[in-house]
DNA sequence: CTCCGGTCGACTGTCGACAATACCGCGGTG
DNA sequence: CACCGCGGTATTGTCGACAGTCGACCGGAG
């Protein structure tokens, strides 16, 4: 037995991750003002780890300092979201073909199981999320340390985005869960065979085609 | 008059400048702990912004935590340049082609004056801190605040390896700064004609360049 | 000599407290 | 009635302190 992972505790950690998850899943509002004595108080702990997640967090975007040192959800707009799949479209196609390049066997379980995990999805939220999670695989599956802190800026900022645009995307992407599923696999099978070139382009077609539908969406 | 700028102070966030300067400028070996009592002794303060100033630098790749918590300096391999290199490859250009859109006269100045204080450098050090500072005045340039976030995870990391590996570049530099000076000014030209596509070819062509140039140089 | 246990010191993670600052509403004044 | 000054309140930035943990070192047993 590999015994216990052991692994010292670091609440700012922790915290960080699931603010995160708090602030996609869309318990505060954008534009609203996280304090640091009320996430303490509601979390149980003291101010000084919350401090650090929301440093942590705002170097990932998913806060920002106003010029007082308050920390805010970010409001995204449409301009902000072209501007979030421009990043990605740079990066992932990197990502994409060192993952072909290096060939994990390990990581490919992963996006195995996210692939089986998106074909039995139900709610749109679900299929955001492991939506992401594929992407954040892929990068995983890159091996570079580097391309995942750039990658963590970009991460939760389109399910932020989702978030904030609810009411019009749930249809739009119930809609594309056949082909952002195809999309994947063919993704994680040239991954898989390790074509680098093909990798990346498919992983900037499966962005770019992303971009290209969303001027026709109903979006503000 | 502008009045005056106006900022609350932050303590963590003048140690995190400080600090990275004092990494690039080979302070701290490759692989020095830096202990928060050491450095908070040093530098006159308490722990707290210390840390806070540690979480920052980890997310741009300045210092790691190993699996106890301490914050260690890097040591950087030549597969780290290169994997370095790609990021770039892959950021640069869309910088480049967003600041040609924008086109900000005042971004403009930033990077002339940088033109110009290049060609007068006379160190090396002077010059690779230079070239650092154009290509982050080139990503300031393009408006994306998300893109600048990307920016940080990379943008002193060569001026990091070319401190660990001072030995033998400091004649490289040096050659290569006709070249440099030449690229960045191209650069500059094409971004302020607004010439988009054209801006992000060079940006790309410029890194490729310098990726080149590195297997040939005599590097471990 | 080698190996083991115990002790010491150093460091991290966390906490509560304090000063400084900016916002908000209120009362007084012209 | 409009405006200005003022105290109360909330929040940030910083500090010192404490517990837990880990490595280093030393002494003794086999």
């Amino acid at each position: 037995m590999p015994l216990t992972p052991l692994r010292r505790v670091n609440l700012a950690h922790d915290i960080s991750a699931q603010l995160s998850q708090a602030i996609v899943a869309g318990d505060f509002p954008a534009g609203a003002v996280l304090s640091e004595p009320m996430l303490a108080k509601r979390l149980g702990v003291s101010r000084a780890p919350v401090r650090e997640a929301l440093i942590e967090l705002e170097t990932r975007g998913m806060v920002e300092f106003d010029e007082r040192g308050r920390s805010r959800v970010p409001s995204l707009t449409h301009d902000d979201l072209v501007d979030i799949l421009g990043i990605r479209i740079a990066l992932e196609p990197r990502a994409a073909g060192l993952a072909a390049r290096r060939a994990d066997p390990l990581a490919f379980v992963d996006l195995e199981r996210n692939l089986d995990a998106m074909r039995a999805a139900q709610t749109p939220t679900e299929l955001a999320r492991l939506d992401t999670a594929f992407h954040s695989g892929v990068v995983r599956a890159s091996g570079s340390r580097r391309l995942h802190l750039c990658w963590n800026v970009v991460e939760h900022q389109v399910d932020l985005w989702l978030t904030q645009m609810q009411s019009r995307v749930d249809a739009l992407c119930h809609q594309l869960r056949d082909t952002t599923v195809a999309a994947h696999a063919a993704m994680f099978e040239t991954i898989r065979s390790g074509d680098t070139l093909r990798s990346e382009n498919l992983a900037r077609k499966h962005l770019t085609d992303w971009l290209d539908v969303l001027p026709g969406a109903p979006v503000v």
